[in-house]
RNA sequence: GGCCAGGUAGCUCAGUCGGUAGAGCAGAGGACUGAAAAUCCUCGUGUCGGCAGUUCGAUUCUGUCCCUGGCCA
């Protein structure tokens, strides 16, 4: 028997919650969490995590960390792939669901290496980032056999200290993941939520992030930095939403341009979530606005067939 | 009403000693292997407030009018 895996993937407040929770009413889905910052425990107002208790099926990956906790790729892919083993344990199937793209897109195709940072090889790299500029190290790292420097720009500092990360962490290339995709007893149906009304998704955005914050957003992130000691230092706190509250806490500047910074922030990502959908095979685009359920509906139907 | 400072890209502003202009932000498109909600790449024609004058040529100088802000009455 083949092993149907669902994904339904897309931007940021595109409706991917409530779309999940009406196929697990429909569907026998049970509902993994592919949105990083859902992951974590408290943060529920800026993630616009679903209420859990609306599920009609048990639900993987939500809730699983304290945001003073570290996350990465290769531990969501572990995570994933043991939920998805309990869902078809289950005789369910999976409905992947999230924006966090490269989560996904890594979890489908796999990590090539295996790598551990240690404090030690952190201070060194900083060392080195600080004696340096990004153009010199990506320089001296050009003719590196170890690495590949593939499309990474000069001035990309993000991916140029990954690089140097992997150059100097130890058991660097053994092979790790393999991904979904070379699994042959899986097959996998990817849904992409398109969107063809960019500004009123614009429009959206904003009414979210002001509702956001008549919610409670604020309270929320004062609470966690309390209770877990967080800065902007925390990974969780990255997140769009969490990092401009904190800062707005500090400085106590306007709420206007709280709700700006923050639906500003959300619509960017959701451009950058959107261009993700070139690197997918996409085998069913749900249209926003229109979101035309019932047409969806019959796509998972024939594909259940 | 008088004086001063401004009116240049969607926004904030540079600039042109006279040869029709460029940054940041926004916006559009794109890339993406371990902190990715991150990081980075590409893309700039706009009556240079209106009209007139000087000039081969004015967004730039001059005059005048309009608008905005400030100060003084």
């Amino acid at each position: 028997m083949t092993k149907n895996i669902f994904l339904l993937i897309g931007p940021t407040a595109s409706g991917k919650s409530n779309i999940s929770l009406q196929l697990t009413r429909d569907f026998p889905f049970e509902v993994i969490n592919a949105d990083l910052y859902s992951v974590y425990k408290g943060m529920n107002i800026g993630t616009a995590k679903p209420n859990l208790d609306e599920f009609s099926s048990r639900h993987y990956l939500f809730n699983k960390l304290d945001p003073d906790m570290n996350y990465n790729v290769s531990e969501y892919c572990l995570d994933a792939i043991d939920s998805i083993e309990k869902v078809f344990a289950n005789n369910k199937y999976p409905l992947i669901t999230g924006g966090s793209m490269m989560y996904i897109y890594q979890l489908l195709n796999g990590l090539s290496h295996d790598y551990n940072i240690l404090d030690s090889d952190k201070k060194i790299i900083s060392y080195i980032l600080e004696k340096y500029t990004y153009p010199e190290i990506y320089e001296s790292l050009i003719n590196v056999k170890e690495i590949s420097i593939g499309k990474i720009n000069p001035n990309d500092k993000y991916r140029i200290e990954k690089l140097l990360e992997r150059l100097i962490s130890p058991n660097n290339d053994k092979k790790k993941y393999k991904g979904l995709y070379l699994n042959k007893n899986i097959s996998i149906k990817i849904i992409f939520i398109n969107i063809c009304d960019r500004e009123l998704l614009r429009t959206n955005i904003f009414k979210r992030t002001s509702h956001m914050l008549k919610s409670g957003l604020i309270d929320e992130v004062e609470n966690l930095k309390q209770k877990y000691n967080l800065t902007l230092e925390n990974q969780s706190m990255k997140a769009i939403g969490y990092k401009q509250v904190l800062s707005y806490l500090d400085n106590n500047t306007e709420l206007v341009n709280l709700v700006n910074s923050i639906s500003l922030a959300t619509q960017q990502l959701a451009k950058r979530q959107l261009t993700w959908r070139n690197k997918f095979k996409v085998d069913y685009y749900h249209n926003y606005p229109e979101l035309d359920y019932k047409a969806l509906h019959d796509f998972i139907s024939k594909s259940l067939a």
